[in-house]
DNA sequence: GCGTGCAAGTGGTCCAGACAACCAGCCGGC
DNA sequence: GCCGGCTGGTTGTCTGGACCACTTGCACGC
């Protein structure tokens, strides 16, 4: 009992944040406050700053809010918007929708150059291809073609394409941790107009992304929207002076 | 507001910030060491955690990295590319092309509905609406329409339209500080074909925004880009599970 | 009725230590 | 020459206080 609870926690602002998470999870709602801070040091018997140490993880995390004078609350979960490295499945469940998949195609063949340069390959390096048309309940959504160096997933494909290409690399210790995307719009091709059903609108919104997982490139895909029913919702930071090192002209030389 | 001491720093924690700061602009590079811990402690003449409440809030901005047993290190300015609340005319310039601009229609009149209810003004509200012709390095880039409340700004369109919409705000203590974007595409209307001298490519990006100083609805504007020309770059972070607070049954219609 | 001022409670900042975990380099033993 | 331990330096976690700034509610006086 009094002394420190063995087992559940190696840190003891990681007992008091997981205390608090289940808190924001279970029973309190948007808005609510959380035990001040004083009350939390009695209850888990630590001091102050381990407290905050907790709840500033948090805070930052965008999940608490602070109020001087007032307390501090469960954050509304703004979070929610954010783009993220998500899948067309996860996204399109999110949105409350039915994902759909038809497999195009599914290959394995030598990179061309622009996908071997995007993932840091060799020109020809062997990658695997899928091309996958994307539905959201029943009706297409997307022409989407992913390339994944097979070097890093030999046994990608052998079992039929995954489910969900993000969740197949993850089985394998390949988690995708960041990304980056460019979108454009443009025409719709032929093909892409007689895939997506395209009619009144011609309109496609492209997006061309590459995943990481650390420093090594995941994956490169490409991707085709019908424009009318599909956006997508950017939250927009501060423009601040970004605060950028000193940059050298040494870096091309700079050691190893 | 600012407060207490008139000396030179309100907070310690916060000129040793600056100090910092100041390092890694000016004579660190990317990859050097900042003093340790201890050191900054002397220094300063300040306690140990004064220092480290420095060091994290520029850890949690991307600017510094820690390496326990090694030490602190300045981190890749990975801000560069992340989608920020910049003006047009900022953003072209980042992209090294020569911004211009011809107003098409500047205004003061009553606020339409949609654009009332994504201000939370009444509707019928007085509004300042500017419509704006931006182009990059002389060929036509993208229509602009962009409302803000009167009561803000009264004067905002007095001495004809300013430069920078964000930067007259900005001189009225009204610093945009967050935003959120919706991305769309979709075919040019005709009058957007005329005005942006579209050929080929009839396919436009549209974006929707809406510009908040804190609380405060500052601006709402609509664009259209020639999708042929222009493209966004958008960072993707991890897909975390979120933690997502609990739903109040008082939201009603949000399924979980 | 109404404001004013006070007190209690909250987060914000700060101190002066402590020990643990980790890393690098030096140095001796093999 | 190589390996292992030692050592000094670094960040990570944590204590038990302190005072300040801010918000809120309530009692009091007008």
């Amino acid at each position: 009992m009094g002394r420190a609870r063995p087992g559940d926690g190696e840190h003891k602002y990681l007992t008091v944040r997981a205390y608090l998470a289940d808190l924001v999870t279970q029973e309190l709602e948007v808005g609510d406050a959380v035990p001040s801070e004083r009350t939390l040091t009695e209850k888990f018997g630590v001091s102050r700053m381990t407290v905050r140490q907790a709840i500033d993880a948090l805070v930052t995390e965008g999940v608490l809010h602070r109020e001087q004078g007032r307390g501090t609350f469960v954050a509304p979960p703004r979070a929610d918007f954010e783009m993220r490295l998500t899948t067309f499945g996860e996204e399109a469940r999110r949105r409350g929708m039915e994902p759909g998949t038809r497999v195009l195609v599914a290959e394995t063949q030598a990179a061309p150059p622009s996908v071997a340069e995007a993932l840091g390959q060799a020109e020809g390096a062997p990658m695997h291809r899928v091309v996958r048309l994307r539905s959201a309940d029943g009706s297409p959504m997307c022409i989407e073609e992913a390339w994944v160096p097979v070097d890093l997933a030999p046994d990608l494909l052998d079992g039929g394409v995954p489910e969900s290409l993000y969740g197949a690399l993850r089985e394998r210790g390949l988690a995708p941790t960041w990304g980056e995307e460019t979108i454009t719009a443009s025409d719709a091709t032929p093909a892409e107009e007689h895939a997506l059903e395209l009619t009144a609108s011609r309109a496609v919104m492209r997006t061309v992304r590459r995943t990481f997982a650390g420093d090594t490139p995941l994956m490169y895909s490409r991707s085709s929207y019908r424009g009318d029913r599909y956006s997508v919702f950017v939250p927009l930071r501060e423009a601040r002076p970004t605060l950028v090192p000193t940059t050298s002209r040494a870096t091309e030389g700079k050691v190893s």
